[in-house]
DNA sequence: CTCTTTATTTGTAACGATTACAAATATATA
DNA sequence: TATATATTTGTAATCGTTACAAATAAAGAG
């Protein structure tokens, strides 16, 4: 695993502290977290860290293409820092957000022409296998 | 084209005024209104029309699978009375969103085991064709 | 028709994620 | 060491949405 300072150097991005701290964090985890969930994570090895940075921090990752940013419709985004192509399925009764490692279908002869397609998001939703076990849900 | 008080009554919905209003509306547009559009769009009509009431009925219709709730990050939603699957296609020049009437593929077969699909969005981002015909954008 | 109950609408206040902003701090350059 | 630039921090503001209770409208019983 490469050293998340050298990730950031080479994408041109100083590696202060608090940049490389949420990249590994976000590295290190296999759950989207939230902001919140970030902040919460790294506030106690991390006192002086405010919740503004990591907002900075994610967007300057996210522009930089470090990070995907995830959004479910919950009202609140989801950071990933897995960039490979792959899709998400959220359970609506738990809330769990599941990794589908399979790449998202080419999309480009849907678009009318003259359209540049850039990104492709696909969101599956629907009961996850626990939940599915569990009766009338 | 089937009245729209009509609809309403199919699914067991009292048809109001406002609902009425607000359903119609949406079914003879093709923009993806937000909810301050819909509801700055049908005040001059209708005074004394609240935008909870907006919001409530939006929710309504879409518990009721009348209108389709769409994402794309913006920090709001926008709303679709087209309910036949198709994707959208974002410009992330000009923020205005396609409709790409092909249905999304089908996804089943991406599941772990266990796992129950209930729905798919596709939500594609790019440069529409005015847009990608203005350089340096 | 009234009376009573229920459903719907309305407006205001609260909420929560995000953003704006300016001061404080850290880092780089001369 | 001095100066300029970048980054971080904390507070306040913004804005879409939701909660809530009063007001209004509609339905049903007698």
């Amino acid at each position: 695993m490469q050293a998340t300072a050298e990730i950031l150097t080479q994408h041109g991005i100083r590696p202060s502290i608090q940049r490389t701290t949420v990249l590994r964090y976000l590295r290190g985890v296999k759950t989207h977290p939230t902001v919140d969930e970030i902040y919460q994570a790294l506030l106690p090895e991390n006192p002086s860290l405010s919740r503004t940075t990591v907002y900075n921090t994610l967007e300057l990752l996210s522009e930089n293409g470090l990070v995907l940013t995830l959004d479910f419709g919950e009202g609140f985004l989801r950071y990933d820092a897995d960039c490979s192509p792959h899709c998400h399925f959220r359970c609506s009764c738990c809330g769990h957000v599941f990794d589908i490692m399979t790449a998202p279908p080419d999309c480009s002869a849907m678009l009318p022409k003259g359209f540049k397609l850039k990104g492709v998001q696909l969101s599956l939703s629907g009961t996850c296998a626990a939940c599915s076990k569990t009766r009338y849900v």
